[in-house]
DNA sequence: GCGTTAGTCGACACGTTGTCGTGTATCTAT
DNA sequence: ATAGATACACGACAACGTGTCGACTAACGC
């Protein structure tokens, strides 16, 4: 109990994190599609059948990778309620959200920038939209809706989404704080989600 | 001149059709990813040596289908300002795109359902962006802006597409004119693009 | 009708895929 | 520290998709 495992053993952890690093590497360069499982092994300097011990094939090593950032995500944000918000002060939700992009930067500017990796955006849409149809359904409970709360949810959703891949393109000028001002500074005030 | 030509070599037109149809059906089925020039040629009936004749993969048969469905929206939208809009009278510009999504809506559901056509994705927000901006652009000329234009573009873009995506999804459970009015309505009036 | 061109056919070398069995290094638990 | 389990490396393999070739046939446009 000396020194903690961290988690299972030290040569799959070391292969896992060799494979991700080298896909992340070869998605710099080429399109996910004509990266092939020879590729991503001889940059990760690891046997090809060690590779097929661990995924299917290169779209479960994507998956996984996937899976983590959007955990990570998650964990980072499920305590932060995204309506606690002020007009001065942006919300601590959104704040969090542009900072978490920004600390994994590499990763979302391959799932969000290019041609993206379009099922990791539909994960993101479908969360973000639950997390503002959450959020707008606990608002107005007795107001009445103009408009149905789903359209709404994932029009947001995709705002945000777009705007998070606009802010990567530009290489970031503004700062997470700025970003998330704005972002609902698009909105108008009195138009939900404020 | 008795019959219009319509354009170039009738067996050039139709072996175009057929394949293009074929990548219609297959991605119906499996991801596009998974999808070899065999199975599009076999479904197709034209050899394969055909199909290498006319592409060069089958990203370029991909990309020549996205470009005309692309080509074929400008078209129609070109002569449209999206600006003139009053609030009971949705603007023509946003009806005549939901109407145009829903009569390609096969295609479409494939480029904005599922995991997407990241690439055709891209070039509809970049258009859609710069006609928003441009829109902007021209109504507060003089008018102080409270945030990048940049910024509401892409953030407008990005919901556009979404709200479109749910609208394939629930199978369009609403007309072109009701969702052209939400989609507006979301914005809040005195936002811009109003 | 005649020349041109698209399509078919079979075959080829090449790279990628996924899966073996065997041997070796390295981790975990006692 | 040692013993047993397990991850990894290695080479080989068949199966498949790819892209290209030359020669033959059918269909189009003028």
């Amino acid at each position: 109990m000396k020194s903690s495992p961290e988690q299972g053993d030290l040569r799959v952890r070391r292969t896992h994190k060799l494979l991700w690093e080298a896909l992340m590497a070869e998605m710099a360069v080429r399109p996910f599609e004509q990266i092939s499982v020879s590729d991503i092994c001889e940059r990760a300097m690891v046997h090809r059948t060690t590779f097929y011990k661990h995924y299917e094939d290169k779209y479960a090593l994507l998956e996984q990778g996937m899976r983590q950032m959007y955990d990570a995500l998650l964990a980072e944000a499920e305590h932060l309620p995204p309506s606690a918000y002020s007009v001065e002060q942006p919300p601590p939700y959104f704040v969090r959200l542009f900072e978490h992009v920004a600390q994994h930067e590499r990763f979302y500017r391959l799932a969000l920038g290019g041609d993206g990796i379009g099922r990791f955006q539909r994960l993101l849409r479908n969360y973000l939209s639950d997390k503002v149809a959450n959020t707008l359904r606990e608002e107005h409970t007795a107001g009445a809706l103009q408009f149905p709360i789903a359209i709404h949810a994932h029009y947001m959703a995709g705002a945000i989404i777009s705007v998070l891949a606009w802010w990567l393109e530009q290489d970031m000028p503004l700062s997470s704080r700025e970003m998330a001002h704005y972002l609902l500074a698009q909105h108008g005030p009195g138009a939900g989600l404020s």
